[in-house]
DNA sequence: CCCACTTTGTCCTCTCCCTGGAAAAAGTGG
DNA sequence: CCACTTTTTCCAGGGAGAGGACAAAGTGGG
């Protein structure tokens, strides 16, 4: 199947797409209420977005007191892949031209194993998802990683956990080897704008989206749009310092957010916890599968063992710290928490939110809700799908 | 004399009225080299706009090598007024159409004594300008006061150093007194906005502004545009713990950067080592004028004195600590330090570049200048012409 | 001083876009 | 079956803008 290679003519076709793929299938006169432009006019872009084969017809629409009108819907062939990689697994979906997705698969992978092995290993996935009959092809893919992003090469620049990917050129190899237009970012960004797109964070202009998995990071949207800072390191909060003089970190100083809570940190105490016979919870848990994890102390936690839950509040208290800066300077309309470690829950919410409440000024945090994503591990690859589809949703 | 009462009738005329400002006199050619408009449709709009008065001719331009042609500049009689509104005094300055600072007032004045107290010495400085000629009366005014805004109505809200203004209609009431369209802001921005219109942030999109004086304050200046936040308190640093379990502050908590380096911080640790017999050259100011001001810090530490500059350091290092944090989570590609203690100067620049570029990573401060402002009082009063003029020179 | 060439400003036409009205088409409900 | 509503199409007219032609003004060399 040829896939698609029209792109909107101009700011009136890509606000309509806009429209179609937020809002699904519509009727031209609902379109014009939304978009401020003459009845005839509007014909005219939509009978050309027809044209183009980005839009198809789609039956009649309910009427609302007169003459039915014909639905218009974007092509329901269009697929686009969505891929998030973490540093410890990575997923893939593909999604309608409404980031619907339509299928979802996660795989277990170290992003330490380099581009190459990765990219096989998603390549891999994309086609068993195409061969499972959701997708003909692609028509763009969203990639998101975790480190910095030089956002317009698509390329990472000096990732700290990921060593081999810097400078790899990963738009352009992607692109090659999909066969279509790739867009590249840093995953943060892309959970900030799944749950911008289908989440927590609808209609909201201004917020924060934190992640805590393996390690910590933080997506800024301002006025609708993705911050990415400079040189792309925006929102790359794991290691500012939340402890004075605390643990050694990797990046060569002490202290860092990251070296006290995170996926990895929390392993580490629970390992210690575990060995010095405080918590017998954890140390069945540790005889049994040889080795402790982030889900681990959440399952103590869960059975009520209050070193695990020690250990939850603490860090949710160091992030709250940290957070409380952030909203003090930012003053944002909203703050998610995500990742791996949602898995803590609302133990870790709370202690999050005290200190938080605690920290900041009554008038940023008056009317500031913190809340849990709610798109779990979809969140990255609705993203993913959604970045690309603005991209492709704009005159070229 | 009738005011200006046009505005730019679309986005075009916007456009070359800004370019008029930041620019200067120039010709229709030089004009069309930076617009992207045909030249009759150039034409066409500074006709219009010479029409309205906002715009005149301006004698003959330098050839380049043909025909030489004609100059237009934005009317000579134009006049914004800025006010700086500081928490111990106040900055009224007139500026031309260009924003050149035309004659320029300062007075010690407490902000607590409330708004009504303070728009009387507000008007009666204007008048002053006016009188000795400099305008013939205001065509529009910023005004910049200590606290957050919101924005869109021109009132302080919550204001923790001015208690007396929460809620009082500046815009309104100031817009009413002087006859003419007022716009209001925190003055951290309006700094920013100076900065960035005729200081060192010219051609920086995303840059922090960091206002030492009494309190501590950020302007946060995203893609070209201040960032505010959802209830107009962004920039709200001089709260951020800074210190562990550190001194009371005045909000309630303890540890914050302002309670630990300020203006006000540094005259009481001052007092506290003059009166410990740590620093004789403090104790013989002391002597002298009954108080201490950070001004006497600054003087005594150019003067050698090592308490003093033990004193500037450490609050370096602590504004340094909190910068290092906000320089990760932002990204920016430029801090400016300014305000009332940049006279403390490079002893305190050099203590927070040490602690920014020992705490940030090598990615966000690899080529990350931290430089003083270089407008000093006068920064924000062009920053408050400047929010004036762009909201003039909008469409209406 | 004349001439070729460059730059600038003006004028004019042609095209395209869009608005807004009219009328036709398609439904709803009594 | 009829009055009314909503949607869609069609059409004429106005307006804005692009772009070319040409006039005006200036430069520099012969």
């Amino acid at each position: 199947m040829r896939r698609m290679t029209a792109r909107p003519a101009n700011a009136h076709q890509a606000r309509l797409l806009k429209l179609l793929r937020d809002g699904g299938p519509r009727s031209r006169a609902q379109l014009g209420d939304r978009v401020d432009l003459s009845r005839s006019k509007l014909a005219v872009e939509v009978d050309r977005l027809l044209e183009t084969g980005l839009v198809v017809a789609d039956g009649l629409a309910a009427s609302r007191g007169g003459r039915r009108s014909h639905n218009v819907r974007l092509a329901p062939g269009l697929r686009f892949l969505g891929v998030d990689i973490g540093a410890t697994s990575v997923d893939v979906a593909v999604t309608n031209a409404e980031l619907e997705v339509l299928g979802h698969l996660n795989q277990p992978m170290d992003v330490r194993e380099g581009p190459v092995a990765v990219f096989e290993q998603v390549l891999a996935m994309a086609a068993k998802l195409r061969a499972s009959g959701l997708a003909e092809g692609y028509d763009g893919a969203g990639i998101g990683v975790p480190g910095p992003v030089r956002f317009p090469e698509g390329v990472p620049v000096a990732p700290p956990i990921m060593p081999g990917w810097d400078g790899f050129p990963v738009r352009e190899a992607l692109s090659q080897e999909l066969g279509c237009p790739v867009m590249v970012d840093n995953d943060v960004n892309l959970m900030a704008m799944g749950e911008q797109h289908a989440g927590v964070a609808r209609s909201v202009g201004d917020f924060l989206c934190i992640k805590i998995g393996t390690g910590i990071g933080c997506g800024i949207v301002v006025g609708g749009e993705v911050h990415r800072g400079t040189t792309g390191s925006a929102g790359d909060i794991g290691h500012i310092q939340a402890v004075p003089d605390g643990r050694p970190c990797a990046c060569g100083n002490r202290g860092c957010l990251e070296a006290h809570f995170s996926g990895a940190a929390l392993a580490r105490d629970a390992l210690e916890a575990a060995q010095q016979g405080l918590s017998p919870e954890l140390a069945t848990r540790l005889e049994a599968n040889g080795r402790l994890t982030a889900v681990d102390v959440a399952a103590a936690a869960a059975a009520g063992d209050p070193t695990s839950l020690g250990l939850i509040r603490q860090g949710g208290t160091r992030t709250g710290q940290v957070i409380a800066g952030l909203v003090s300077f930012f003053n944002p309309g909203l703050v998610v928490i995500g990742g791996g470690v949602t898995g803590l829950g609302h133990t870790l919410l709370a202690a999050i939110r005290t200190q938080v409440y605690r920290q900041s000024l009554p008038l940023a945090t008056g009317n500031l809700p913190i809340v849990l994503g709610e798109l779990g591990p979809k969140a990255g690859v609705i993203g993913a799908a959604r970045l690309i589809s603005d991209h492709l949703f704009s005159p070229a």
